[in-house]
DNA sequence: AGTTGATTTATTGTATACAAAGTGCTACGA
DNA sequence: TCGTAGCACTTTGTATACAATAAATCAACT
């Protein structure tokens, strides 16, 4: 693993928590390469807003509640557009792929198996997956770099770890919806259930995080 | 001015053409630098998807015609967003700033006394000025993020060397009917008459583009 | 002639030394 | 005690040498 996704990982995962100052100097000791490819990295994950310049030098960036608001509307605005060109757009394989998904969800929610948050990380991935299966079915590269350059800043705040059982079905059922009004070419009802979907991450977001950040 | 900026220049007024192969040393050469700030601004334009890697390399971007259109379509969405928002959260110095491009715009169109060259850059710079204007009106930095990042590359289309003064003039009207929603607060209103810009936009590319790219 | 393998060449990747510049600290003076 | 000037230190910016590797060329063999 190149030296940007380590330190992607790093900050999505917490270890690196918001405000948390980065100097190329230390990661090149962290990670036991020169400085050059650290560089690199910093500058990447700086135009992907993921850390922030401060002074002389970056820190990883923090969102305020003003920020999550603005987050999460943008996601329903992309991903409901992507969802309705999904209606329109999608492929046979592109059904199935949402299938998949949503079918591995509903398994690992009626058999727990797993301690709590191994299947949150679990459920977390399971989400995303299909999240991308709904913007890859839209069939537009461009939309699909913005959603995922939008959607990386939400994986910090790990939301699906303050999630309840009842929170998660309707979770499930929301993707469900969205995964029929595709089969069924219904492009408004794909994009209102999906703005749905995403508008009560953002409320869940909101109502559980601390005030300030 | 830096490396990155210089060839970004370079790249929208056309002087390295879609396709042309860059490499470091070459750019290092030509711009009398070592080739780390090259690596730098190269990544960076990398991620703003201006040049695209292709074999050992990059090459300037090339798009087609579905990249057009997708490409211009998400322009409609997210400033037609970013219209509806700024007629929400617009404050009183954002109406002045709009207000000033399309008086400059206006006072252009009746008193053509430059070339007709110098006359559209200096037309497109004040386009640019009020959709600049508009999103920031919305006072959302997120927004304004995407927006800039989806409007880089139609600017490669320089499109406005193709309008004749009807087009321009129906340009400036519809300016005109966005700034009066703002200023009205009517953000349904604003949006819908944003995106009706920007698709006119769209067709007047497409129909003017060459068919391959 | 076409295909495969080895050799050469072009180009990027990495490390490191040094230059430049911003930050903060300390000491001095009001 | 507060402000300010100068200095030291931290950190990034740049250049350059060398390593790694992908691509292209060419030759040999089928």
């Amino acid at each position: 693993m190149e030296a940007y996704e380590r330190i992607k990982k790093s900050i999505i995962e917490g270890d690196y928590a918001p405000g948390t100052r980065l100097t190329e100097e230390n990661l090149a000791k962290e990670l036991q390469i020169s400085r050059t490819p650290i560089r690199e990295a910093i500058k990447r994950l700086e135009t992907e807003r993921l850390i922030s310049p401060l002074k002389r030098g970056v820190i990883v960036s923090e969102f305020n509640r003003e920020d999550i608001w603005q987050i999460y509307n943008l996601r329903a605005l992309l991903e409901g557009y992507a969802a309705a060109e999904a209606a329109v757009n999608r492929s046979a394989e592109d059904i199935e792929a949402m299938e998949r998904c949503n079918e591995q969800f509903k398994d690992l929610l009626e058999n727990p198996t797993y301690g709590r948050t191994e299947m949150l990380n679990e459920i977390t991935e399971l989400n995303n997956q299909f999240h991308s299966a709904v913007y890859n079915a839209s069939h537009n590269e461009h939309l699909r770099f913005h959603i995922t350059s939008v959607t990386v800043l939400p994986l910090v705040f790990r939301s699906f770890y303050w999630y309840n059982e009842y929170q998660l079905k309707k979770s499930l059922e929301l993707h469900q919806t969205i995964l029929c009004a595709i089969q069924a070419n219904e492009p408004d009802r794909a994009k209102t259930a999906m703005q749905e979907h995403i508008y009560q991450g953002r409320d869940h977001v909101l109502k559980n995080i601390n005030n300030e950040s």
